[in-house]
DNA sequence: TTGAAAATATTGAATATTCAACAATTGAAG
DNA sequence: CTTCAATTGTTGAATATTCAATATTTTCAA
């Protein structure tokens, strides 16, 4: 009689499986949404970090938006074009670049903020509230364990 | 009193963010396992599906590996040039290929499987026993509301 | 039975991402 | 001080992904 072992177990039981299936559904979602404004979730995100109006460096752009640093400098590029943000050269240290919110890019941060509540209301009906919350307290203290 | 606006909170409080941080560390953490055998996330996802025997057709395993149709047609190209699977057109509906895991993909999917089984481990130590099996089951939930 | 629509998989061009190398600046040890 | 290593950001080439168009087969209505 074979024992079950977890080498056999399917695809889908798998933590890693689980979190890429809802984060593609979850990310797709959200794209929907956005591209009511044309711009992909990426950008919200920057956006978004950048709202609080300082100064943020590349580096520490690309921590907070999930971006390693090629891909984020060439979607700054696109988005600097678009004068949605803007680059300064940080006085304190000239290896380094702060990237600003533009103006415009504040207006356009506005609307995506709130296409981005309906995603996060829609879940809260279909899903529910306290699914909701103890589902983000336990994936923060996922993230938490795994540094 | 300007009242709290969901439309600031921090990207970090979003569902959507947590996610995409939390797929993207355990992701990375697979990712350096498989990276032994020099394979993949994808192709470990591919075969694992493919080792239950089963002939499947490209849009069933599109589905199931998280993949869109054109990106599973070009990895399973350098597969089948690895000789790790092999497509089989399907005789009942000649649309489709039905895709075949060889033996030597076998013993690869094997090695992966234990590297694999390796990283829950690390997780279960790590994260706990009760949290993983709770976020599982939150996971599969929110997949099961989102369709 | 025929012809139009749907389903399935692949292809090639356009786009995006990644890797490795580079340039500029700072930090720090001798 | 000077030099060498580390940090920061960008670039270009290589790679991968996506979108739209295509080919093939099946389905189904007329």
């Amino acid at each position: 009689m074979a024992k079950p072992s977890k080498e056999n177990s399917p695809i889908t039981e798998h933590l890693a499986y689980l979190l890429a299936q809802a984060n593609r559904e979850i990310n797709r979602q959200l794209e929907l949404r956005l591209s009511k404004e044309g711009v992909p979730v990426e950008q919200w995100r920057i956006l978004k970090v950048l709202s609080d109006g300082n100064g943020h460096s590349m580096g520490e752009l690309a921590d907070a938006v999930l971006l390693n640093h090629p891909t984020l400098t060439k979607m700054i590029d696109r988005m600097v074009s678009d004068t949605l943000v803007y680059r300064v050269q940080d006085p304190n240290d000239r290896r380094k670049v702060l990237m600003f919110i533009s103006d415009r890019g504040k207006v356009l941060c506005k609307k995506l903020n709130s296409l981005a509540v309906d995603q996060e209301e829609h879940i809260l009906e279909s899903y529910g509230d306290k699914s909701t919350s103890e589902l983000k307290r336990l994936l923060e203290s996922l993230i938490d364990s795994s540094n």
